[in-house]
DNA sequence: ACGATCGCTG
């Protein structure tokens, strides 16, 4: 019944006449711009003046200012003040304790902080929830979610406190490193689950693509008589219009409405941006008229988000507009921003308007991010500059940058496809070996470039080396390595393995059909074609 | 101290 197509949108119709591309001259909308940093120095002068009073002044005056740069995300320079402040003898409470734990875990550097956890001892505190909480976030952020576990295991045993968060954090850091089987079963053992708790694991099943099982979970709030907050509808909005579920997407909005919980500025940004995937740009604009009618702000990502779907199309007038309403309306570009435009410019086909762009960046003190440089590479890449891309390559190292499976993978297809076989594969072991692991888009990258190099051996030592591990080649890998037996004449080779593709579950595409098929004309064997021919057609895969 | 939005690889 919720999959119902009928669910009247009540929003859209509702859509004002007004244009979003007009300069705004309502107060409302023209943003007040702290300096951060003016409020940073603010802070640590206003800490150094404690710190030379001739009367100590209580720890809790040192206590509110390092809670506010904290709360500024200056977790390095919290450090360096606590530091001075230990050094002048003032000695930290457990909450500075805490706070010097929090400021090392937001930096990763879980050495430090677990070193404080000791001091803590030493010292004579008993660490509470908060001490133990923060440990835990620390370790999930790194991705260390299992000894995140087994402190808790630990701290358990021990008999420390733990609290209703604590549980969050570690249903949490399972879902985020794709253990949502695990973060469920956690849940369970859960007697009263908390919304964030439902929330996770929700947005986990929907982002891995299972919208019944997240349906269910939602209909367990509902049944039990959870109320779902404004979060928990912008997470079933996003997340079925990630399944491609848009209508129920919209159903949840009206739900959402009728139970009086009013859109943000995330939900308007989730609209814009499927819509802008549905291609229906004049109505993502209208959104955005919508929402500021609202009286809700659009921010950088409401921008970001309509200037890269007219990118999409192309529409590189449309995107500048969008660019220079969001300048006018006081909303700065951040790094998404530009690499957004870098990659308009690269699908446009004007790779030097992208390097401008970055360069754009440098002047404007933006360190562009890993997806940035991804974007400049790989376009960098699909025009034959290689040593162009490898130069950025290097530089993201400088910068600390870290690439990823998707740098390699561009480049390592950049390679292939300029005839540099073994650099390609050079650069697979060296990817290999600073730990990033290939994903099937690399083995598939480079068992076409070894197919079409005319290296079927090297191709099929990475096939056979995919299977040694225990991976499933998915169907593009087989395509690949089909196309490279027939290209080498090895029909017979070639047939097998679509026997054993089939048979192993992966089932042909109308991409594996074409390579056989054609690939059997070109051998005279025009009735085994044929057969082929009617094989595709009986499975329906001629749109 | 736990949850939601935008840009990159075949």
């Amino acid at each position: 019944m919720w999959l119902s197509r009928s669910v009247t949108v009540s929003l859209l119709p509702s859509i004002a006449k007004f244009s979003p591309f007009l300069p705004m001259h309502n107060s409302l909308f023209c943003s007040h711009l702290h300096s951060q940093t003016s409020l940073h120095d603010d802070a640590v002068s206003q800490f150094n003046r404690l710190l030379h009073q001739r009367h100590v002044p209580s720890i809790f005056e040192f206590g509110k200012i390092l809670g506010f740069l904290v709360r500024m995300k200056q977790y390095s320079t919290s450090i360096s003040l606590i530091k001075q402040m230990e050094f002048k003898g003032i000695l930290c409470d457990l909450a500075n304790l805490n706070l010097l734990i929090n400021c090392f875990c937001h930096l990763h550097k879980l050495a430090f902080a677990f070193s404080v956890f000791a001091k803590i001892f030493k010292r004579g505190y008993h660490p509470d929830a908060f001490t133990l909480n923060t440990l835990m976030r620390g370790l999930c952020d790194k991705g260390e979610v299992k000894e995140a576990l087994n402190f808790h295991d630990k701290v358990v045993a021990l008999g420390f406190p733990l609290d209703q968060y604590s549980y969050g954090i570690l249903v949490n850091g399972l879902s985020k490193i794709g253990e949502t089987e695990a973060a469920i079963e956690l849940l369970r053992t859960i007697q009263r689950p908390s919304i964030v708790m439902y929330n996770i694991i929700i947005d986990s099943l929907l982002k891995e693509k299972h919208p019944t099982e997240a349906y269910d979970f939602y209909y367990e709030m509902v049944i039990k008589g959870i109320p779902l907050n404004l979060v928990n509808y912008n997470t079933l909005i996003y997340g079925f219009c990630l399944v491609g579920q848009v209508e129920v997407a919209f159903g949840f909005l009206n739900e959402m409405i009728s139970n009086s919980i009013r859109p943000d500025v995330y939900t308007y940004n989730i609209l814009i941006d499927v819509l802008c995937k549905e291609r229906k740009l004049g109505e993502a604009k209208n959104v955005l008229g919508v929402m500021v009618k609202a009286y809700v702000k659009p921010n950088v990502v409401s921008f970001n988000a309509l200037m890269n779907g007219y990118y999409a199309l192309n529409k590189v007038r449309n995107a500048k507009q969008v660019f220079s309403a969001m300048t006018h309306m006081g909303v700065s570009p951040d790094v998404k921003t530009y690499g957004i435009m870098i990659n308009g410019f690269i699908r446009n086909k004007r790779v030097d308007k992208a390097i401008n762009l970055f360069q754009e960046m440098h002047d404007r003190n933006m360190v562009p991010d890993t997806v940035t440089y991804n974007t400049l590479i790989d376009g960098l890449c699909k025009i034959g500059r290689i040593s162009h891309a490898w130069d950025l390559f290097r530089e993201m190292r400088g910068r600390n940058r870290q690439a990823n499976v998707i740098t390699y993978s561009s480049l390592i297809d950049g390679l292939c496809k300029n005839q540099h076989l073994d650099k390609a594969i050079e650069l697979l072991r060296k990817m290999r070996e600073n730990g990033v692991q290939p994903d099937m888009y690399t083995v598939n990258i480079l068992i076409n470039g070894m197919c079409r190099g005319g290296r079927l051996k090297n191709a099929q030592e990475i096939f056979q080396d995919l299977l040694n591990k225990g991976h499933n080649p998915n169907i593009p890998t087989y395509n690949a390595m089909i196309s490279g037996l027939c290209k080498e004449g090895l029909l017979d080779e070639a047939l097998t393995l679509w026997s054993k593709m089939e048979d192993s579950g992966c089932l042909s595409n109308v991409i594996t059909f074409e390579i056989i098929i054609s690939a059997l004309f070109k051998n005279g064997q025009t009735e085994k074609a044929e057969v082929f021919f009617h094989e595709m057609i009986s499975r329906d895969l001629l749109k």
